[in-house]
DNA sequence: CTTTTCAAACGGACTAGTCGGTCTGTTTTA
DNA sequence: TAAAACAGACCGACTAGTCCGTTTGAAAAG
């Protein structure tokens, strides 16, 4: 199947707008880098808006339903912990400028669908919070962090690599995904929990970060 | 001392920068809140990019000079790490715009604006990648972690404050850099760095986040 | 102490350029 | 052959920055 203009035109504001910002890519520049007309361009989106607009759910529809497959996928809090960052993480060598757009400009969404992304936002990181609460009264998580904190510093240490990954760097994204989730086992369970079988699998001991 | 005009419009600034975002702001909406002129603003600024600048270097200096005080008024790893993300995370109080500023508008800053900032933001990853090397080699730290890893993982937990925190909410910026530390202390030291006194000051256990 | 002076600080109308969006005409496709 | 897809000239609104006039305040002169 052939590519679509509408496809053509996100790709190359994808790319624009990763660099450049949203207010620093004028409908011009996609319209020219697309190969396309100002009528192609408003012919697929009523406006610039909806294009970010676009953007931005592509992306949240997509980690989120990961992450409500591996939390089906897995039955304790501990692996859920780690299919979902693990899946999280991965998503940055396929949607990265998606990402960095979703973080830097998700303030210019207005109303309708501003409202929207921040539904599946919330829905995300609620979702989060549960495997956290459920982990606790498991006795699996230590129970003296705040499920809250812990929840926004993950997702905080997970999202932040939007500003330092590099595809062509030293470590691949894979390798990333598994240092986080060894950071995270050691900061969040406790000491019985840790020395259980099947949380040495996420672990980097013995099985040093290659690349 | 009287307040100057050029303070009062950082001011005006920085709270609607916060709220809408640099490009969503006007001179026109600035000179008009903080009750002056654009012959007022334009006396005080070269543009509004120096004015964008201007926020940004105050804040980056700010918490580069925290950092480097933090590093030689301890001599340990984890005390010096302890210091440095007490110190950061305290700012959020007092610079809360500043910091939503600095990590949403950054791109937009240009030229020789764009690379004195970088010098800074890149001294301070320095700092607290060299205070995790020196601990990994101390033996306090687990080495099977990548210090540049660590870094950025401590980076995005703590900046990523900005999104979510709220002086009005259920924790003071004080108990949220007491869980902080405990959660990283948990992930990057050895066992039996864990085990000893000077370390269980930091934690969580025995001393319960009240508010 | 009063007056003069002059530069810095500020007010505000105006402008030149930019950019999102429209409209009409043409081509492609089913 | 009609409707969908696209081209591209055009427009109106908006905004960073300018320009010139006015005020202020402090130092110098009388």
């Amino acid at each position: 199947m052939k590519k679509t203009l509408k496809a053509r035109i996100i790709e190359t504001a994808l790319v624009l707008f990763e660099k450049n910002g949203y207010h620093g890519v004028t409908v011009d520049q996609i319209v020219l880098e697309s190969g396309t007309s100002k009528g192609g361009f408003y012919h697929n989106f009523k406006s610039k808006d909806e294009l970010l607009y676009h953007i931005h759910d592509v992306f949240i529809s997509y980690v989120l339903e990961k992450a409500r497959e591996a939390y089906d996928d897995f039955e304790t809090p501990v692996t859920r912990l780690c299919a979902i960052i693990q899946s999280f993480t991965k998503v940055f060598d396929l949607y990265k400028p998606h990402i960095t757009v979703f973080y830097q400009e998700s303030m210019y969404l207005t109303g309708e669908f501003n409202q929207r992304i921040n539904e599946k936002r919330d829905d995300y990181r609620k979702l989060l919070t549960q495997v956290i609460r459920e982990g606790q009264a498991q006795g699996e998580f230590r129970a003296e962090v705040p499920a809250e904190i812990s929840t926004m510093a993950i997702i905080g240490m997970v999202n932040w690599t939007y500003k330092w990954f590099n595809k062509d760097g030293p470590l691949t994204i894979e390798s990333i995904a598994r240092i986080f989730n060894d950071l995270l086992l050691h900061s969040l369970l406790t000491e019985q929990a840790m020395s259980q079988k099947d949380v040495q699998l996420f672990l980097i001991k013995g099985q040093p970060i290659e690349k």
